[in-house]
DNA sequence: CTTGAAGTTAAACAAGCGTTTGAAACGGTG
DNA sequence: CACCGTTTCAAACGCTTGTTTAACTTCAAG
């Protein structure tokens, strides 16, 4: 959008690429304007330095993400279980994309990996609302009988979940079977498993193992 | 040990520390070579490039954890669940250590973030071994009822709460009032989360929240 | 003592990096 | 047209990188 005819938009979006697949001292500005198909000195001109891209390149980039995915709403009388399992459908498919991953995510990734300056801002604007939500839709889930520090540790055991099929695909690709991987890591299936597990697990439904004697 | 006499080690360990503290790109053969007090000629006269030192550094680093903490066993007639928990809690130690992190888990976890050649080794001798431990457990837990394609998706779910706490464990304390951090964010306390939550969802013990109605 | 391989060293190498320069091209205004 | 602030450009700067060179030390074997 407005690429063409706007040096400093394709330099922010060539940027984020760059940093999101080679990391900040790898990536190269000549790379990056290669790319955006602008001089070297571009750089220099509308940013001042590649520090102080990087910083815009990642607010950027979620802010552009913020738009594509904005936070959920439910109508009212929703089941809280129903929320669940579509707050943890939209998190996984955020997280990991139809097919590949946008930049966008694997750059935000990397400031949660390695924070740098731009992470402080990014967790504000855009992580912190989104873990806001997945706690009130479980403190709803629990009749408000949990304390909120509980609450906070159910919610990172769910992102927990989510967080490493993006951040550790690979290494999961090589201790999981290729056949199951097909069959079942896609976001509707591993959704449906991270959901029933936490059900499971504050007693709303029935045990995912259950017992015979 | 024996690191005053012995270039080689003293190279390899200054490497890991190295890389694992700023990635292979911006650790430099200078830095490390000071380090590890030797000429910057001697990488290449004892590992031919950054490469290959790279790759050995990683070798040396799993070899030298598995040693320190090798895979756990119990007495027989330990209870499943008492086995989760030991294995939970081990799994913590071993990647979050008792302060801060040593140089060799944080090596192994920039392989599983962003995999290089040096992957593929690492999971086969160190990851996958731990990985079928944990699923050996929850098949017992499970009294062989479930199948290994179930069995190893909650070995996922638990592998990730571990791994949300390590690989962003600066996120994590954005998220969570500091307070909340030093009572509860711990490898025991954590331990007991994990595997309370794995526990009762799987109807082995009272679920975390209590039905009222 | 002589020899020669093994190990170590300071110095240099070419390549690539982020950044800067000064001039050229552009585009609206008087 | 002449002017001037904005934008673009090729070229160069200074520096750091990984790697190599060739001279030097060490030291056990002949």
């Amino acid at each position: 959008m407005a690429s063409l005819e706007d040096p400093r938009g394709r330099i922010l979006s060539a940027a984020g690429r760059e940093f999101a697949e080679k990391g900040y001292e790898t990536a190269t500005i000549r790379d990056i304007c290669t790319l955006a198909s602008v001089n070297v000195a571009a750089v220099n001109y509308y940013f001042g330095d590649k520090h102080r891209l990087y910083i815009e390149s990642v607010r950027h980039a979620y802010e552009e993400r913020s738009r594509q995915f904005p936070l959920p709403v439910w109508a009212d009388g929703t089941l809280p279980a129903e929320k669940l399992r579509g707050f943890v459908g939209n998190m996984l498919e955020r997280m990991m994309g139809f097919d590949e991953p946008p930049w966008q995510v694997r750059l935000m990734l990397r400031e949660v990996l390695h924070p740098t300056d731009a992470c402080r801002k990014l967790v504000e604007n855009y992580i912190q609302p989104h873990f806001t939500v997945l706690c009130n839709i479980l403190d709803e889930l629990t009749d408000g009988k949990e304390s909120p520090a509980e609450l906070r540790r159910i919610g990172l055991s769910i992102s927990g979940q989510c967080f490493l099929y993006r951040a550790a695909g690979d290494v999961v690709g090589m201790l999981i079977p290729a056949d199951e991987i097909k069959e079942m890591h896609n976001p509707a299936e591993l959704a449906n498993h991270i959901t029933s597990y936490c059900l499971a697990a504050l007693g709303k439904r029935a045990p995912l193992s259950v017992e015979v004697s």
